[in-house]
DNA sequence: TACTAAATTGTAATCATTACAATTTAACAC
DNA sequence: GTGTTAAATTGTAATGATTACAATTTAGTA
């Protein structure tokens, strides 16, 4: 059975085309795109595709905790398929988000508070290797 | 000289009625407020008070590091006086955000990666302890 | 194959933020 | 204190991401 209707089906999930690609695409895709991005590419091949489908389909899969989104840019939410507990880091010159392989080691300690944690995200913001090369 | 006053000078900012109230708004009240609310409260004793400046003090203020902005909720910015590391817990129900003191033991680690680090942000995301009792 | 709740689609609305041009003002020199 | 000027403020319009909604289509089931 194909790998992305397996992931739907497991969360009982309805097995729709729109969905199917979307979470192929973010498999195939780890640079934490954007919903826009998602659907430019995607709209190529399913020229009826809907770009409310696309937010629809990513509520759905983040709501199930298939993928996660996150709020580091600050203007738009970007999705990525693993849903493990990583850091991001993200560059204000080139935009890009990328994974910091880091555990934190915080974790317990927050429990201590007395909330349901349901998330947590590490932001790093700066200036990214590549970007710093370029400028000097 | 008045406390506000004197970190715009510091700073070699201009001094300005409208960035002072600003300033004093978020010092007097940490609870990570939106520019909106900010604007809003300022409004009532500052009729002539303008989204627009509310937004470039904002600006202004986190350029000089001596605010810092949060992407934590991900619709909107908000905005925190103490521009030390310190880490967020956003509650889902209520949307309030507070404080969580924890030091992050990985800081120096990140600076193997290359990057040019500005900003460290943890984001801790669920339902908070009053919540959590007034819902049951 | 027929039924139905749910998903998709296209469009319009919303909301935070930014752009811009006209007006006002803080800082500085005299 | 007065005049000058670059910068700040203001109000309005534009932008861009996301959401609301109603009509249409479809996935899952019998
Ligand atoms: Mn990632
Ligand atoms: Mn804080
Ligand atoms: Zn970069
Ligand atoms: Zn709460």
């Amino acid at each position: 059975m194909d790998k992305y209707v397996k992931i739907l089906k497991n969360n009982h999930i309805k097995i729709t085309p729109q969905r199917l690609v979307v979470l192929e695409y973010l498999d195939k895709n780890c640079t934490h795109p954007t919903a826009d991005e998602i659907y430019s590419y995607l709209k190529k091949k399913n020229p009826s595709l809907s770009k409310t489908t696309v937010y629809n389909a990513l509520e759905t899969l983040s709501k199930h905790r298939i993928i996660q989104s996150l709020t580091i840019s600050g203007s738009e939410l970007r999705y990525d398929i693993d849903h493990g507990m990583h850091h991001h880091f993200y560059c204000k010159i080139c935009g890009n988000v990328i994974d910091i392989e880091l555990k934190c080691p915080n974790i317990e300690k927050m429990k201590q508070f007395g909330h349901k944690i349901d998330e947590i995200h590490g932001y790093i913001k700066g200036i990214c290797k590549n970007c710093l090369k370029r400028e000097g």
